[in-house]
DNA sequence: TTGAAAGCGTTACCAA
DNA sequence: TTGGTAACGCTTTCAA
């Protein structure tokens, strides 16, 4: 493991000046260097595989190149890390890397994760969280260019913006796609009534209701929550009815909640979709495609999500405007303000037709 | 967002020199600086909330404090990322920090996540991966501090490091669960043949059965896979068997499979556990803990393995070893070799008792 | 007890 | 066209 070769290295084995290597490798040679010396300088540089340092770059350029991402459980936990993962991709292409914090879900350790990215000295900050919901912006995010991801700034809009899932187009779509299938008794096995993504997606049922000119059965919204045990239990009393009473469709919180209404379907001896019909939310890899049946149901963009907002901070860093030479200054203009992602219905077969009675 | 305070500054508020801070709070004071002079430095450097640039100090340590994690799908799939949580809080804890790069498993991209780490100057180098496997070391891992968790050296053992779960003491305890539960008609619902985690529970199981003086039912053993639709698949052909001939309890591959399991049992009007037990493996979270009914199952220790993961590793940092103004050169004694970690069993009530005929 | 200076690896300005 | 030098912020040795 012997050291790396330096600047210096190069400027002797080429016979140059430090000053000249730099130049030319950062494309500043022409009109400044004889092209014979630039050959001579890259060559050295291939041959000593020289790569600039880049902890001295950093300090030199007063900037790192590294994304802070605080997260409160999407890294550790069990969930789906394709937000950062977009996220990650969008940075990677630019040359910068995402540096992630995990908080493990401990609101107590939102500051000091702030803290010590900034430490760090990452040039920006994202805020992602597993679940839609509002975050009390942990201090010291201002310090930074920063923004949110699946979450929104509880200080209102006009802060920290974000870059969100349009749950309400999505409540909206899932209904067109079950009323398109001919389905009109409906169940909406949801979220916990205080949840933001709850709120909106039953919003977007209710619009498409009326957009399709049918009024809402107010009264087939039941509170379930979002895991199995959670839609076992719903979807139990739910499917207690007679046939002809009973529902032809289950609208599930999530994917988890919806493998539970198919365990109540079974235990009840009803098939599904042949006696009755479920549809998930989330479209979770290895649950919603795996399932038996599986899954039809409503993905959530979560890469796309993550993609958009790196691509909107990253518009605020000076040196990801590729080549910026000039404004040092971070241009904050364009990281207010909510972004909503649209995701798309996944037809998978556990969306069947109205069961004939 | 007014510039940091600097050394510079606090020797100024302080009315001494550059030199003087950095002893002071590096605690070589005493015995150079004059113990007032000491006092009005740290006061100063309070008041100006000072904090050395991280960014200096590892260009001048020659050492970042960042210690890179190499994963297949940790970050980005929706695997449960408690590997690189334990990881993580062990560095942490040490005033390091992991910065982590996914490959998607893109086994192509391996090398170039490699080279993206080294060029940050990482500390040291860890490589995780979502299941037990064996890893084609990518090429400029030799060139830190490595190791490896949740997989092993393809070159075999004598070079890179691993940590693990002990899957062989894992197969075993579940069968001794299942063997104390009174189960005799045990049917194995297993991995992959050629995956190694299958494989090592198998041995396992093996073992328990030769341990409790029986015989190894060689012809229950049923190779499925890990996902919902295997076990459902698997699980399905076992239970079409009279009740006499049926298994009463079926051992899954994972937790997923063991859903898929429960599926299969109930669309043949079977329930779980009065009529049959299913057990699975892993302790997915949300999954285990919240399936109908909840799964017994064998953990894996996986926030164990990245927590001694990162121990191995930070003991071959030079920085880690608490003060170490002595040995630069990393150490790289106790990074081979194996450790296996052993999970536990989780009693959740899908393991009853032997159903009577 | 203190201050000055070198060095970590870069880049960029300014003379020559 | 080129090379010397300052600066980024810090630690540490050496001389005063």
């Amino acid at each position: 493991m012997q050291r790396k070769a330096t600047a210096q290295d190069v400027a002797k084995l080429a016979g140059v000046s430090r000053s000249a290597v730099s130049l030319v490798l950062n494309g500043h040679g022409d009109g400044n260097i004889a092209s014979e010396s630039q050959e001579r300088i890259r060559r050295a540089a291939k041959e000593l595989s020289y790569k600039p340092n880049a902890v001295a770059l950093s300090l030199r350029n007063q900037q790192t190149r590294v994304i802070g991402i605080v997260s409160d459980r999407v890294i550790s936990g069990p969930v789906d890390g394709n937000i950062i993962a977009g996220a990650d991709a969008v940075a990677r292409e630019k040359g910068f890397v995402t540096l992630g914090l995990d908080t493990e879900e401990d609101a107590q350790r939102d500051a000091s994760a702030v803290e010590t990215l900034l430490d760090r000295h990452v040039d920006a900050l994202m805020y992602v969280t597993v679940g839609l919901r509002e975050l009390m912006v942990p201090t010291g995010m201002e310090k930074a260019p920063a923004i949110l991801a699946n979450c929104f700034d509880s200080r209102g809009p006009g802060h920290l913006g974000s870059v969100l899932p349009d749950e309400v187009w999505g409540g909206a779509e899932t209904v067109r796609h079950v009323l398109g299938a001919g389905h009109r008794r409906i169940a909406f096995l949801t979220g916990p009534v205080d949840h933001p993504a709850a709120q909106r997606r039953l919003e977007g049922h209710r619009f498409a209701f009326a957009a399709a000119g049918l009024p809402f059965p107010e009264d087939a919204v039941h509170p379930a929550g979002w895991d199995i045990s959670d839609g076992f239990a719903a979807a139990s009393a739910v499917l207690a009815a007679t046939a002809e009473n009973r529902p032809t469709v289950l609208l599930c919180a999530n994917d988890r909640c919806a493998v539970g209404a198919v365990l109540a379907a079974r235990a009840l001896g009803l098939d599904v979709p042949r006696d009755v019909s479920v549809v998930g939310y989330d479209d979770e890899e290895r649950i919603a495609d795996f399932m038996v049946p599986a899954l039809s149901t409503m993905a959530l963009p979560l890469r796309e999500i993550g993609a958009a907002a790196m691509t909107r901070l990253l518009a605020a860093v000076p040196g990801a405007r590729r080549k910026a030479t000039a404004g040092l200054q971070p241009d904050r203009s364009g990281l207010a303000g909510e972004e909503l992602i649209r995701g798309r219905f996944v037809d998978r077969g556990s969306l069947g037709p109205v069961p004939p009675l």
